[in-house]
DNA sequence: AAAAATAGTGCAAACAAATGCAAATATGTT
DNA sequence: AACATATTTGCATTTGTTTGCACTATTTTT
Protein backbone atom coordinates (compact mmCIF):
# COMPACT_ATOMS: atom_id res chain seq x y z
CA UNK A 1 0.00 0.00 0.00
CA UNK A 2 1.19 3.26 -0.97
CA UNK A 3 2.45 5.90 1.73
CA UNK A 4 -0.13 8.56 0.89
CA UNK A 5 -3.00 6.02 0.30
CA UNK A 6 -2.55 4.68 3.86
CA UNK A 7 -2.65 8.45 5.13
CA UNK A 8 -5.70 8.73 3.76
CA UNK A 9 -7.07 5.38 5.69
CA UNK A 10 -6.25 7.21 8.66
CA UNK A 11 -7.41 10.26 7.95
CA UNK A 12 -11.03 8.74 7.39
CA UNK A 13 -10.61 6.48 10.32
CA UNK A 14 -9.74 9.61 12.54
CA UNK A 15 -12.81 11.32 11.54
CA UNK A 16 -14.81 8.92 11.67
CA UNK A 17 -14.21 7.79 15.53
CA UNK A 18 -12.87 11.55 16.08
CA UNK A 19 -9.55 9.65 17.75
CA UNK A 20 -7.24 6.65 16.66
CA UNK A 21 -5.46 3.95 17.87
CA UNK A 22 -1.89 3.47 16.75
CA UNK A 23 -2.27 -0.70 17.68
CA UNK A 24 -5.61 -0.70 15.86
CA UNK A 25 -4.12 0.86 12.86
CA UNK A 26 -1.24 -1.42 12.97
CA UNK A 27 -3.30 -4.09 12.38
CA UNK A 28 -6.15 -2.53 10.42
CA UNK A 29 -3.38 -1.50 7.72
CA UNK A 30 -1.22 -4.14 8.26
CA UNK A 31 1.94 -2.41 8.84
CA UNK A 32 4.45 -2.57 11.60
CA UNK A 33 3.35 0.49 14.58
CA UNK A 34 6.58 2.44 14.00
CA UNK A 35 5.30 3.39 10.84
CA UNK A 36 1.71 3.86 11.96
CA UNK A 37 3.82 6.23 14.33
CA UNK A 38 5.77 8.04 11.75
CA UNK A 39 2.41 8.92 9.49
CA UNK A 40 0.50 9.96 12.30
CA UNK A 41 3.90 12.11 13.51
CA UNK A 42 3.64 13.57 9.72
CA UNK A 43 -0.27 14.17 9.77
CA UNK A 44 0.54 16.17 13.32
CA UNK A 45 2.96 18.10 11.62
CA UNK A 46 0.94 19.13 9.21
CA UNK A 47 -1.77 19.95 11.23
CA UNK A 48 -4.46 17.48 9.76
CA UNK A 49 -4.44 15.67 13.46
CA UNK A 50 -3.55 16.14 17.03
CA UNK A 51 -1.01 13.55 17.96
CA UNK A 52 -1.51 12.17 21.74
CA UNK A 53 0.12 9.58 23.80
CA UNK A 54 -1.16 6.72 22.41
CA UNK A 55 -2.71 7.56 18.96
CA UNK A 56 -4.43 10.79 17.57
CA UNK A 57 -7.69 12.64 17.93
CA UNK A 58 -9.04 15.53 15.03
CA UNK A 59 -7.59 18.74 15.46
CA UNK A 60 -10.76 20.73 15.96
CA UNK A 61 -12.99 18.61 18.46
CA UNK A 62 -15.97 20.52 17.73
CA UNK A 63 -18.56 21.31 20.81
CA UNK A 64 -15.84 22.38 22.93
CA UNK A 65 -15.80 26.28 23.36
CA UNK A 66 -12.94 28.31 21.78
CA UNK A 67 -10.83 28.55 24.27
CA UNK A 68 -10.38 24.26 24.89
CA UNK A 69 -8.84 24.33 21.39
CA UNK A 70 -6.27 21.15 21.80
CA UNK A 71 -2.86 22.74 21.90
CA UNK A 72 0.16 20.89 21.11
CA UNK A 73 2.75 20.16 23.47
CA UNK A 74 0.69 22.13 26.41
CA UNK A 75 2.75 21.24 29.41
CA UNK A 76 5.87 22.63 27.22
CA UNK A 77 4.02 25.67 26.59
CA UNK A 78 2.84 26.38 30.30
CA UNK A 79 6.66 25.99 31.32
CA UNK A 80 7.70 28.71 28.39
CA UNK A 81 4.78 30.82 29.71
CA UNK A 82 5.26 30.84 33.52
CA UNK A 83 8.72 31.90 32.49
CA UNK A 84 8.25 34.65 30.78
CA UNK A 85 5.22 36.33 33.07
CA UNK A 86 8.14 36.60 35.26
CA UNK A 87 9.41 39.03 33.27
CA UNK A 88 6.48 41.67 33.29
CA UNK A 89 6.24 44.54 35.83
CA UNK A 90 3.73 46.75 36.59
CA UNK A 91 3.16 49.67 33.83
CA UNK A 92 5.36 48.12 31.46
CA UNK A 93 3.63 48.51 27.55
CA UNK A 94 3.94 45.12 25.48
CA UNK A 95 3.14 43.73 22.38
CA UNK A 96 2.50 40.04 21.64
CA UNK A 97 2.62 38.05 18.34
CA UNK A 98 -0.06 35.12 17.82
CA UNK A 99 0.28 31.21 18.42
CA UNK A 100 -0.89 29.20 20.93
CA UNK A 101 2.43 30.08 23.06
CA UNK A 102 1.60 33.66 23.09
CA UNK A 103 -1.87 32.04 24.08
CA UNK A 104 -0.85 30.39 26.97
CA UNK A 105 1.39 32.96 28.00
CA UNK A 106 -1.53 35.39 28.19
CA UNK A 107 -3.38 32.79 30.36
CA UNK A 108 -0.88 32.85 32.92
CA UNK A 109 -0.26 36.69 33.23
CA UNK A 110 -1.14 37.85 36.85
CA UNK A 111 -4.24 38.92 36.72
CA UNK A 112 -3.40 42.40 39.17
CA UNK A 113 -0.42 43.08 36.82
CA UNK A 114 -1.10 46.54 35.37
CA UNK A 115 -0.22 46.22 31.46
CA UNK A 116 -0.75 47.90 28.49
CA UNK A 117 -1.22 45.27 25.37
CA UNK A 118 -1.03 45.46 21.89
CA UNK A 119 -1.80 42.48 20.30
CA UNK A 120 -3.15 41.55 16.29
CA UNK A 121 -4.30 37.76 17.84
CA UNK A 122 -7.81 37.16 18.11
CA UNK A 123 -7.48 34.31 20.94
CA UNK A 124 -5.53 35.91 22.98
CA UNK A 125 -7.43 39.28 22.80
CA UNK A 126 -10.71 37.13 23.87
CA UNK A 127 -7.98 35.73 26.54
CA UNK A 128 -7.22 39.46 28.13
CA UNK A 129 -10.40 40.71 28.15
CA UNK A 130 -10.70 38.92 31.13
CA UNK A 131 -8.22 40.18 32.64
CA UNK A 132 -8.92 43.45 34.42
CA UNK A 133 -6.03 45.55 34.63
CA UNK A 134 -4.40 45.41 31.15
CA UNK A 135 -5.43 47.92 28.97
CA UNK A 136 -6.34 45.96 25.70
CA UNK A 137 -5.39 47.81 22.29
CA UNK A 138 -6.26 45.24 19.32
CA UNK A 139 -4.45 46.31 16.27
CA UNK A 140 -6.69 46.03 13.43
CA UNK A 141 -6.72 44.61 9.59
CA UNK A 142 -8.03 42.19 7.56
CA UNK A 143 -8.29 38.78 9.23
CA UNK A 144 -6.38 35.54 8.34
CA UNK A 145 -8.71 32.73 9.07
CA UNK A 146 -6.67 30.02 9.98
CA UNK A 147 -4.45 31.71 12.50
CA UNK A 148 -6.76 34.77 13.46
CA UNK A 149 -4.17 37.22 13.38
CA UNK A 150 -4.44 40.42 11.65
CA UNK A 151 -2.25 41.23 8.88
CA UNK A 152 -1.40 43.88 6.11
CA UNK A 153 -0.36 47.38 5.94
CA UNK A 154 -3.01 48.23 8.27
CA UNK A 155 -1.14 46.47 10.57
CA UNK A 156 2.23 47.68 10.12
CA UNK A 157 1.03 50.93 9.89
CA UNK A 158 -0.23 50.85 13.14
CA UNK A 159 2.58 49.52 14.35
CA UNK A 160 4.61 52.08 13.03
CA UNK A 161 3.45 54.88 15.55
CA UNK A 162 3.52 52.64 19.01
CA UNK A 163 6.94 51.81 20.82
CA UNK A 164 6.44 49.31 23.38
CA UNK A 165 8.77 48.20 26.48
CA UNK A 166 8.68 44.23 25.10
CA UNK A 167 7.31 42.29 22.68
CA UNK A 168 6.62 38.97 22.75
CA UNK A 169 7.22 36.78 19.62
CA UNK A 170 6.18 33.06 19.23
CA UNK A 171 8.49 31.62 16.98
CA UNK A 172 8.35 29.34 14.56
CA UNK A 173 11.84 28.28 13.73
CA UNK A 174 15.11 29.30 15.23
CA UNK A 175 18.63 29.01 13.84
CA UNK A 176 22.16 29.71 14.86
CA UNK A 177 22.79 30.60 11.65
CA UNK A 178 20.02 32.57 10.44
CA UNK A 179 17.93 34.02 13.18
CA UNK A 180 14.51 33.43 13.70
CA UNK A 181 12.07 32.69 10.34
CA UNK A 182 8.62 32.20 9.36
CA UNK A 183 6.39 29.87 7.61
CA UNK A 184 4.46 32.98 6.39
CA UNK A 185 5.35 35.99 4.32
CA UNK A 186 2.73 38.42 5.37
CA UNK A 187 3.47 37.16 9.04
CA UNK A 188 7.25 38.00 8.66
CA UNK A 189 6.65 40.69 7.77
CA UNK A 190 4.61 42.08 10.53
CA UNK A 191 7.06 40.48 12.99
CA UNK A 192 9.83 42.84 11.57
CA UNK A 193 7.51 45.82 12.30
CA UNK A 194 6.86 44.50 15.98
CA UNK A 195 10.63 43.99 16.61
CA UNK A 196 10.96 47.53 14.95
CA UNK A 197 8.10 48.90 17.62
CA UNK A 198 9.70 47.20 20.92
CA UNK A 199 12.76 48.16 23.13
CA UNK A 200 13.47 44.31 23.54
CA UNK A 201 12.56 41.12 21.91
CA UNK A 202 11.75 38.32 23.91
CA UNK A 203 11.38 35.25 21.55
CA UNK A 204 9.41 32.02 22.89
CA UNK A 205 10.43 28.51 21.49
CA UNK A 206 9.14 24.98 22.70
CA UNK A 207 12.35 22.77 22.12
CA UNK A 208 11.72 21.36 18.55
CA UNK A 209 11.93 24.56 16.98
CA UNK A 210 15.18 25.12 18.20
CA UNK A 211 17.65 24.61 14.93
CA UNK A 212 14.98 24.95 11.96
CA UNK A 213 14.73 26.97 9.41
CA UNK A 214 11.20 28.72 7.55
CA UNK A 215 11.77 30.28 4.39
CA UNK A 216 10.99 33.49 5.35
CA UNK A 217 13.47 35.85 7.60
CA UNK A 218 12.72 37.65 10.63
CA UNK A 219 15.36 38.68 12.40
CA UNK A 220 19.18 37.67 13.40
CA UNK A 221 19.81 36.73 16.83
CA UNK A 222 21.69 39.67 17.74
CA UNK A 223 18.13 41.92 18.13
CA UNK A 224 16.91 39.73 20.17
CA UNK A 225 17.21 40.19 23.57
CA UNK A 226 16.01 36.90 25.37
CA UNK A 227 15.02 33.52 24.50
CA UNK A 228 12.90 31.24 26.56
CA UNK A 229 12.32 28.30 26.15
CA UNK A 230 11.04 24.72 27.80
CA UNK A 231 14.59 23.35 28.59
CA UNK A 232 16.65 24.18 31.19
CA UNK A 233 18.82 27.49 30.97
CA UNK A 234 22.18 25.58 31.07
CA UNK A 235 21.00 22.68 28.75
CA UNK A 236 23.63 22.60 25.99
CA UNK A 237 21.38 22.57 23.30
CA UNK A 238 21.25 26.09 23.96
CA UNK A 239 24.75 26.76 24.28
CA UNK A 240 25.22 28.71 21.11
CA UNK A 241 22.14 30.91 21.78
CA UNK A 242 23.96 32.10 24.67
CA UNK A 243 27.40 32.82 23.49
CA UNK A 244 25.35 34.66 20.98
CA UNK A 245 24.42 37.06 23.42
CA UNK A 246 20.96 36.03 23.88
CA UNK A 247 20.03 35.98 28.03
CA UNK A 248 18.55 32.43 28.18
CA UNK A 249 15.58 31.55 30.24
CA UNK B 1 -9.07 4.31 25.91
CA UNK B 2 -6.21 6.64 25.22
CA UNK B 3 -5.64 9.26 28.25
CA UNK B 4 -6.22 12.30 25.94
CA UNK B 5 -9.44 10.92 25.19
CA UNK B 6 -10.25 10.61 28.34
CA UNK B 7 -9.95 14.15 29.20
CA UNK B 8 -12.48 15.08 26.73
CA UNK B 9 -14.73 12.72 28.21
CA UNK B 10 -14.06 14.83 31.75
CA UNK B 11 -14.37 18.03 30.66
CA UNK B 12 -17.58 17.27 28.64
CA UNK B 13 -18.84 15.83 31.92
CA UNK B 14 -18.13 18.54 33.64
CA UNK B 15 -19.12 21.25 31.22
CA UNK B 16 -22.43 19.78 31.55
CA UNK B 17 -23.35 19.24 35.14
CA UNK B 18 -20.58 21.60 36.23
CA UNK B 19 -19.34 19.42 38.49
CA UNK B 20 -17.32 15.94 38.72
CA UNK B 21 -16.96 13.45 41.19
CA UNK B 22 -14.36 11.22 40.96
CA UNK B 23 -15.93 8.26 41.89
CA UNK B 24 -18.42 8.68 38.89
CA UNK B 25 -15.60 9.11 36.69
CA UNK B 26 -13.71 6.27 37.68
CA UNK B 27 -16.96 3.85 37.13
CA UNK B 28 -18.17 5.58 34.11
CA UNK B 29 -14.90 5.64 32.33
CA UNK B 30 -13.74 1.61 33.38
CA UNK B 31 -10.47 3.09 34.84
CA UNK B 32 -9.21 3.45 38.56
CA UNK B 33 -9.60 6.21 40.91
CA UNK B 34 -6.20 7.35 41.13
CA UNK B 35 -5.95 7.49 37.35
CA UNK B 36 -8.87 9.79 37.55
CA UNK B 37 -7.03 12.04 40.18
CA UNK B 38 -4.03 12.22 38.27
CA UNK B 39 -6.19 13.65 35.58
CA UNK B 40 -8.06 15.85 37.15
CA UNK B 41 -4.86 16.79 38.48
CA UNK B 42 -3.45 17.40 34.92
CA UNK B 43 -6.50 19.13 34.02
CA UNK B 44 -6.43 21.44 36.95
CA UNK B 45 -2.82 22.59 36.01
CA UNK B 46 -3.90 23.02 32.72
CA UNK B 47 -6.53 25.80 34.09
CA UNK B 48 -9.14 23.65 32.52
CA UNK B 49 -10.79 22.61 35.88
CA UNK B 50 -11.36 23.97 39.46
CA UNK B 51 -9.59 20.97 41.76
CA UNK B 52 -11.73 20.40 44.90
CA UNK B 53 -12.08 17.90 47.45
CA UNK B 54 -14.14 14.61 46.20
CA UNK B 55 -13.99 16.00 42.26
CA UNK B 56 -13.45 19.37 40.27
CA UNK B 57 -15.81 22.27 39.30
CA UNK B 58 -15.95 24.20 36.03
CA UNK B 59 -13.48 27.31 35.98
CA UNK B 60 -15.67 30.09 35.05
CA UNK B 61 -14.33 33.20 33.48
CA UNK B 62 -17.19 35.36 32.06
CA UNK B 63 -17.01 35.23 27.99
CA UNK B 64 -15.66 31.57 28.22
CA UNK B 65 -18.58 30.16 26.22
CA UNK B 66 -18.61 32.68 23.23
CA UNK B 67 -20.59 30.88 21.19
CA UNK B 68 -23.28 30.52 24.08
CA UNK B 69 -23.36 33.36 25.48
CA UNK B 70 -26.87 34.31 26.81
CA UNK B 71 -28.39 36.19 25.15
CA UNK B 72 -31.67 38.10 25.65
CA UNK B 73 -34.95 37.79 23.59
CA UNK B 74 -32.74 35.27 21.39
CA UNK B 75 -35.81 34.36 19.56
CA UNK B 76 -36.90 37.56 18.87
CA UNK B 77 -32.64 38.14 17.44
CA UNK B 78 -33.30 35.67 15.03
CA UNK B 79 -36.17 36.89 13.27
CA UNK B 80 -34.72 40.16 12.82
CA UNK B 81 -31.15 38.45 12.02
CA UNK B 82 -33.11 36.47 9.20
CA UNK B 83 -34.42 39.11 7.86
CA UNK B 84 -31.53 41.10 7.63
CA UNK B 85 -29.71 38.11 6.32
CA UNK B 86 -32.01 38.32 2.96
CA UNK B 87 -30.71 42.01 2.50
CA UNK B 88 -27.38 40.73 2.05
CA UNK B 89 -25.71 39.97 -2.04
CA UNK B 90 -22.64 38.65 -3.36
CA UNK B 91 -19.71 40.99 -3.35
CA UNK B 92 -21.06 43.52 -1.19
CA UNK B 93 -19.08 45.66 1.54
CA UNK B 94 -20.96 46.30 5.01
CA UNK B 95 -20.11 47.26 8.59
CA UNK B 96 -21.53 45.04 11.39
CA UNK B 97 -21.61 47.08 14.74
CA UNK B 98 -21.55 45.62 18.19
CA UNK B 99 -24.27 44.21 20.40
CA UNK B 100 -26.08 41.01 20.41
CA UNK B 101 -28.56 41.37 17.71
CA UNK B 102 -25.55 41.52 15.70
CA UNK B 103 -24.15 38.81 17.00
CA UNK B 104 -26.89 36.70 15.71
CA UNK B 105 -26.89 38.21 12.69
CA UNK B 106 -23.49 37.28 12.06
CA UNK B 107 -24.77 33.77 12.50
CA UNK B 108 -27.55 33.85 10.04
CA UNK B 109 -25.36 34.88 7.47
CA UNK B 110 -25.24 32.14 4.47
CA UNK B 111 -21.90 30.56 4.11
CA UNK B 112 -21.90 30.52 0.34
CA UNK B 113 -21.62 34.64 0.23
CA UNK B 114 -19.51 36.39 -0.54
CA UNK B 115 -18.29 40.08 1.66
CA UNK B 116 -16.28 42.12 2.68
CA UNK B 117 -17.26 42.92 6.52
CA UNK B 118 -15.74 45.36 8.80
CA UNK B 119 -16.77 45.24 12.43
CA UNK B 120 -15.19 45.80 15.94
CA UNK B 121 -16.75 43.55 17.82
CA UNK B 122 -14.43 40.64 19.03
CA UNK B 123 -17.21 38.01 19.42
CA UNK B 124 -18.76 38.80 16.05
CA UNK B 125 -15.26 38.28 14.39
CA UNK B 126 -14.58 35.30 15.89
CA UNK B 127 -18.36 33.91 14.62
CA UNK B 128 -17.50 35.40 11.16
CA UNK B 129 -13.71 33.48 11.03
CA UNK B 130 -15.99 30.54 10.75
CA UNK B 131 -17.45 31.82 7.22
CA UNK B 132 -14.69 30.61 4.67
CA UNK B 133 -16.20 33.40 2.30
CA UNK B 134 -16.23 36.54 4.28
CA UNK B 135 -12.95 38.88 4.13
CA UNK B 136 -13.26 40.06 7.46
CA UNK B 137 -11.29 43.21 8.43
CA UNK B 138 -11.66 43.89 11.77
CA UNK B 139 -11.21 47.62 13.29
CA UNK B 140 -8.48 47.83 15.81
CA UNK B 141 -8.12 50.43 18.66
CA UNK B 142 -8.14 49.73 22.11
CA UNK B 143 -11.11 47.34 23.62
CA UNK B 144 -13.45 48.10 25.75
CA UNK B 145 -14.00 45.33 27.81
CA UNK B 146 -17.70 44.47 28.88
CA UNK B 147 -19.08 45.30 25.19
CA UNK B 148 -15.31 43.71 23.52
CA UNK B 149 -15.85 45.56 20.94
CA UNK B 150 -12.75 48.78 19.97
CA UNK B 151 -13.31 52.36 20.35
CA UNK B 152 -11.59 55.35 20.51
CA UNK B 153 -9.88 57.82 18.25
CA UNK B 154 -8.14 54.57 15.91
CA UNK B 155 -11.71 53.46 15.58
CA UNK B 156 -12.55 56.91 14.04
CA UNK B 157 -10.06 57.67 11.82
CA UNK B 158 -10.06 54.03 10.48
CA UNK B 159 -13.72 54.12 9.66
CA UNK B 160 -13.03 57.64 7.66
CA UNK B 161 -11.03 56.05 4.84
CA UNK B 162 -13.56 53.29 3.96
CA UNK B 163 -17.14 53.39 2.44
CA UNK B 164 -19.41 50.46 2.89
CA UNK B 165 -22.51 49.55 0.74
CA UNK B 166 -24.48 48.67 3.71
CA UNK B 167 -23.87 49.60 7.56
CA UNK B 168 -25.65 47.05 9.95
CA UNK B 169 -26.25 49.15 13.29
CA UNK B 170 -27.67 47.21 16.56
CA UNK B 171 -29.66 49.83 18.52
CA UNK B 172 -30.05 50.83 22.08
CA UNK B 173 -32.82 52.85 21.56
CA UNK B 174 -35.11 54.78 18.10
CA UNK B 175 -37.83 57.30 19.05
CA UNK B 176 -39.53 58.53 16.36
CA UNK B 177 -38.37 62.55 17.42
CA UNK B 178 -34.59 62.03 17.96
CA UNK B 179 -33.83 59.08 16.08
CA UNK B 180 -31.32 56.56 17.46
CA UNK B 181 -29.60 57.25 20.72
CA UNK B 182 -26.64 55.01 22.87
CA UNK B 183 -26.40 54.79 26.13
CA UNK B 184 -22.56 55.20 26.02
CA UNK B 185 -20.71 58.50 24.64
CA UNK B 186 -17.92 56.47 23.39
CA UNK B 187 -20.27 54.22 21.13
CA UNK B 188 -22.20 56.57 20.08
CA UNK B 189 -19.30 58.70 18.33
CA UNK B 190 -18.47 55.09 16.80
CA UNK B 191 -21.49 54.79 15.23
CA UNK B 192 -22.13 58.45 13.76
CA UNK B 193 -18.70 57.62 12.05
CA UNK B 194 -20.20 54.17 10.60
CA UNK B 195 -22.38 55.75 9.31
CA UNK B 196 -20.70 58.10 7.41
CA UNK B 197 -19.23 55.75 6.21
CA UNK B 198 -21.86 53.69 4.74
CA UNK B 199 -24.19 54.47 1.71
CA UNK B 200 -27.02 53.20 3.23
CA UNK B 201 -28.28 52.61 7.05
CA UNK B 202 -29.92 49.89 8.49
CA UNK B 203 -31.21 49.61 12.26
CA UNK B 204 -31.99 46.55 14.14
CA UNK B 205 -34.07 47.01 16.71
CA UNK B 206 -35.99 44.46 19.21
CA UNK B 207 -38.83 45.95 19.72
CA UNK B 208 -39.21 46.80 23.48
CA UNK B 209 -36.48 49.16 22.45
CA UNK B 210 -38.79 50.92 20.06
CA UNK B 211 -39.79 54.56 21.42
CA UNK B 212 -37.03 54.57 24.09
CA UNK B 213 -34.53 57.34 24.45
CA UNK B 214 -30.97 57.43 25.43
CA UNK B 215 -28.44 60.18 26.83
CA UNK B 216 -26.14 60.03 23.41
CA UNK B 217 -27.47 61.04 19.62
CA UNK B 218 -26.64 59.09 17.14
CA UNK B 219 -28.19 60.02 14.13
CA UNK B 220 -31.56 61.60 13.18
CA UNK B 221 -34.47 58.61 11.29
CA UNK B 222 -33.73 60.54 8.07
CA UNK B 223 -30.48 58.91 7.95
CA UNK B 224 -31.57 55.80 8.00
CA UNK B 225 -32.55 53.25 5.09
CA UNK B 226 -34.56 50.31 6.45
CA UNK B 227 -35.51 49.18 10.30
CA UNK B 228 -35.55 45.89 11.03
CA UNK B 229 -37.70 44.55 13.93
CA UNK B 230 -39.00 41.48 14.98
CA UNK B 231 -42.54 42.60 14.53
CA UNK B 232 -44.43 42.19 11.00
CA UNK B 233 -43.55 45.41 8.98
CA UNK B 234 -47.40 46.53 8.47
CA UNK B 235 -47.95 46.13 12.85
CA UNK B 236 -48.96 49.49 13.73
CA UNK B 237 -46.60 50.23 16.25
CA UNK B 238 -44.24 51.00 13.05
CA UNK B 239 -46.49 53.31 11.25
CA UNK B 240 -44.82 56.17 12.27
CA UNK B 241 -41.18 55.42 10.93
CA UNK B 242 -42.46 54.06 8.00
CA UNK B 243 -44.22 57.23 7.72
CA UNK B 244 -40.87 58.83 7.93
CA UNK B 245 -39.54 57.70 5.25
CA UNK B 246 -37.72 54.43 6.67
CA UNK B 247 -38.35 50.91 4.83
CA UNK B 248 -39.81 48.93 7.24
CA UNK B 249 -39.32 45.15 7.67
C1' DA C 1 -11.48 12.00 68.63
C1' DA C 2 -12.29 8.06 65.86
C1' DA C 3 -13.88 6.33 61.58
C1' DA C 4 -14.46 6.89 56.76
C1' DA C 5 -13.39 8.82 52.63
C1' DT C 6 -10.25 11.09 49.68
C1' DA C 7 -5.63 12.46 48.19
C1' DG C 8 -0.61 12.02 47.54
C1' DT C 9 3.73 9.08 46.87
C1' DG C 10 6.94 5.73 45.30
C1' DC C 11 7.32 1.70 42.72
C1' DA C 12 7.26 -1.84 39.19
C1' DA C 13 5.06 -3.66 35.06
C1' DA C 14 3.15 -2.66 30.74
C1' DC C 15 3.06 0.11 27.13
C1' DA C 16 4.39 3.82 23.74
C1' DA C 17 7.78 6.82 21.47
C1' DA C 18 12.29 8.26 19.73
C1' DT C 19 16.61 6.89 17.64
C1' DG C 20 20.00 4.60 14.88
C1' DC C 21 20.71 1.22 11.56
C1' DA C 22 20.37 -1.76 7.59
C1' DA C 23 17.56 -3.85 4.10
C1' DA C 24 14.11 -2.96 0.72
C1' DT C 25 11.92 0.02 -2.35
C1' DA C 26 11.32 3.94 -5.20
C1' DT C 27 13.23 7.84 -7.98
C1' DG C 28 16.21 10.22 -10.96
C1' DT C 29 20.18 10.49 -14.24
C1' DT C 30 23.07 9.32 -17.66
C1' DA D 1 19.27 -0.65 -18.59
C1' DA D 2 22.58 0.49 -15.04
C1' DC D 3 23.89 3.24 -11.62
C1' DA D 4 23.74 6.48 -7.87
C1' DT D 5 20.63 8.77 -4.69
C1' DA D 6 16.88 9.33 -1.79
C1' DT D 7 12.94 7.54 0.69
C1' DT D 8 10.57 4.19 3.23
C1' DT D 9 10.20 0.47 6.29
C1' DG D 10 11.00 -2.95 10.10
C1' DC D 11 13.90 -4.22 13.81
C1' DA D 12 16.62 -3.60 18.06
C1' DT D 13 17.68 -0.60 21.65
C1' DT D 14 17.02 3.13 24.63
C1' DT D 15 14.17 6.43 26.71
C1' DG D 16 9.94 8.15 28.41
C1' DT D 17 4.77 7.63 29.90
C1' DT D 18 1.04 5.66 31.89
C1' DT D 19 -1.21 2.94 35.15
C1' DG D 20 -2.60 0.09 39.19
C1' DC D 21 -1.16 -1.22 43.63
C1' DA D 22 0.38 -0.81 48.36
C1' DC D 23 1.17 2.51 51.69
C1' DT D 24 0.94 7.00 54.05
C1' DA D 25 -1.00 11.51 54.74
C1' DT D 26 -4.73 14.57 54.75
C1' DT D 27 -9.43 15.98 54.87
C1' DT D 28 -14.31 15.22 55.91
C1' DT D 29 -17.89 13.15 58.48
C1' DT D 30 -19.93 11.16 62.44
Amino acid sequence: MLKAERHLKILDNIIENKKVDTNFLAVELNISKDTIRRDLNELSRKGKIQKVHGGALVTKHKGTHFFDTIIDNEEKKYVIANKASALLKDGQVIIISGGTTNLVFAKTIPKNLKLTVYTYSLPIAIQLSQHENVELIFIGGKMQKNALVTIGLDVIQFLSNIKADLCFLGTSSINEEFGLTETGYEVSIVKKAMIQSSDKVVTMVTSEKLNTKMPHAVCELSQIYAMITDLKAKDNKLEPYAKAGLLVI
